[in-house]
RNA sequence: GGCCCCGUCGUCUAGAGGCCUAGGACGCCGCCCUCUCAAGGCGGUAGCGUGGGUUCAAAUCCCAUCGGGGCUACCA
């Protein structure tokens, strides 16, 4: 069998992590069995489906790098993937459901169906509803022999019992007897999710569902449609859900749930894509880091936990930290450049590109986060009046830090060669000859030259700042001391 | 309320009866390194929800209980 499996989100909102790691499991699972990854629109909520949304989800999709095969703008045998423009289909469908007993023209309202599901809930039984409410058959055809609407819904056959093997989360059982009738065509003729999914996922040759564990529960609805279309039901996996560090669903009030919220604080796909994985799966071995191919390699459906995840900002950023060090320098700048560019607050020049570029090795394992490079490189191309508050009170304020300034300025004049060595050297013997300790002789010069207590090493900063511009700066701080 | 799913360190997990005085990773703490901050090295902290069984032996099997989550729309 060609493994055949789908990521349908509905473009009713931005892509989040959730919706990204459910994408990233199906993609892994598709390609390590070597089977076709389709992406599809399930767009059939009219009212909140956006183009932007859907625009946000290709977009991010293809940032982590996880490439369909088939499917929704990349083209493929059937049609386009959108479920908005398979209409005709969905309802060639119910009509032919209709036709053959399966699913029936539901005229019971809103109000009645409340009335049902209050007094199930008191009678403290199963509250789906069975059709029982429902007019004798001539009231239905002449009600909509006057043209009148009407939702279609399903009939659930009962007495009875949907069973299915979840790769996830093992044998799972659930009793007609708690299974909704439920509506697959709308009274304005459209199709519900239930609908429009399951034929998809049958026409489309769908062989394992994989999607969060929100679905299980409408599974054996699912399974039951596909029976009724005469087809076979795919192989279920439900995913469980992501938390937020209180244990509900994660959400915004967790704080950025949007992927594009993470590209923009700083974070590397492969790190996202790697911290995903690590959420419900182990790649094995005591390993922590991965790169997708190695996780598609090694992955395993039916090891995945069936624990929810936690959401842990804090490993993730780790993570990203560890995969910013791994990146080479070149890489590194054309990520950054844009970022010290900003906080500079003007293009650098060629000769400024050539400072940033030797600056790399040193701010490159300091980042956990792509935008802390702005601010530890900085220093190398704007003047400095902008001393940090407390770094001058704390290190400027002091008694070492004129004799310091000064011992600086002294040795470093003529100091030759203007290499990190010889610096380090003039301003050793500085220190030794003043009597002062490393940190608080250095820290002075680290303030003149950088307005912060915190940069790149000092004597490689100083180095690649340049003899004139180190000389200055102190020589600026000497002078409001 | 009903149905379904889940329950190992704070967090993600390894563990499929003896290999477990429970392993790894993040976090946290301490030490080392050190010009700041990181990175790195070393060490530490902390967990089988609870109660019953079964067994020579249980984190692993059974039952109950408690806790958490999901669903319960003409949303997906």
């Amino acid at each position: 069998m060609t493994v055949r499996v789908r990521f349908a989100p509905s473009p009713t909102g931005y892509l989040h992590v959730g919706a990204a790691r459910t994408a990233l499991y199906n993609y892994l699972f598709a390609r390590h069995s070597g089977g076709t990854f389709i992406l599809r629109s399930d767009d059939t909520d009219r009212a909140r489906s956006t183009d932007e949304f859907q625009a946000d989800i290709l977009e991010y999709l293809r940032w982590l790098g996880l490439e369909w095969d088939e499917g929704f703008d990349a083209g493929g045998r059937h049609g386009s993937y959108r479920q908005s423009d398979r209409y005709d289909r969905y309802r060639e469908v119910a009509h032919g459901l209709v036709r053959r007993g399966h699913a029936y023209y539901s005229l019971a309202t809103g109000e009645q169906l409340d009335a049902f599901k209050q007094a199930a809930r008191a009678a403290g039984t199963s509250p789906a509803y069975d059709g029982s409410l429902e007019p004798p058959y001539e009231e239905i055809s002449k009600w909509l022999a006057a043209g009148e609407t009407a939702v279609v819904r399903f009939k659930v056959p009962r007495p009875g019992e949907t069973t299915f093997t979840d790769v996830v989360r093992g044998d799972i059982r659930f009793d007609h007897a708690q299974v909704d009738d439920f509506v697959i065509l709308r009274s304005d003729g459209t199709p519900t999710y239930h609908l429009a999914s399951t034929v998809d996922d049958v026409d489309y040759g769908i062989t394992h569902v994989i999607r969060g564990e929100d679905l299980l529960s409408s599974t054996p609805k699912h399974i039951l449609l596909t029976q009724a279309m005469g087809a076979e039901p795919a192989i279920y996996a439900h995913l469980s859900l992501l938390m937020g560090p209180d244990g509900k669903k994660l959400s915004k009030r967790h704080g950025d749930t949007a992927m594009s919220a993470y590209r923009e604080a700083g974070y590397l796909p492969e790190a996202m894509n790697n911290y995903l994985a690590l959420l419900g799966w182990n790649i094995g071995d005591d390993e922590t880091i991965a790169s997708l191919d190695e996780m598609v390699e090694r992955f395993d459906l039916s090891t995945v936990s069936k624990n929810p995840a936690v959401f842990d900002h804090k490993k993730l950023e780790w993570m990203n930290g560890v995969y910013i060090r791994d990146m080479d320098d070149d890489e590194f700048v054309s990520a950054t450049l844009p970022i010290v560019e900003e906080a500079v607050g003007r293009a650098l020049s060629e000769g400024d590109r050539e400072r940033f570029a030797r600056l790399v090795p040193l701010v490159k394992e300091r980042a956990k986060l792509l935008p802390e490079v702005g601010s530890q490189a900085r220093f190398l191309f704007v003047e400095i009046d902008d001393y940090d508050e407390a770094a001058w009170s704390k290190v400027m304020e002091v008694d070492a830090a004129p004799v310091a300034l000064d011992g600086a300025l002294a040795v470093l004049e003529d100091l030759e060669p203007w290499t990190t060595e010889a610096i380090d050297a003039a301003l050793r013997g500085m220190l030794e000859e003043h009597g002062l300790s490393a940190r608080k002789g250095l820290q002075p010069i680290r303030v003149a030259i950088s307005g912060s207590m915190v940069s790149p090493p000092l004597f490689e900063s100083l180095e690649i700042l340049g003899r004139a511009e180190t000389l200055e700066r102190i020589r600026n701080a000497r002078a409001l001391l």
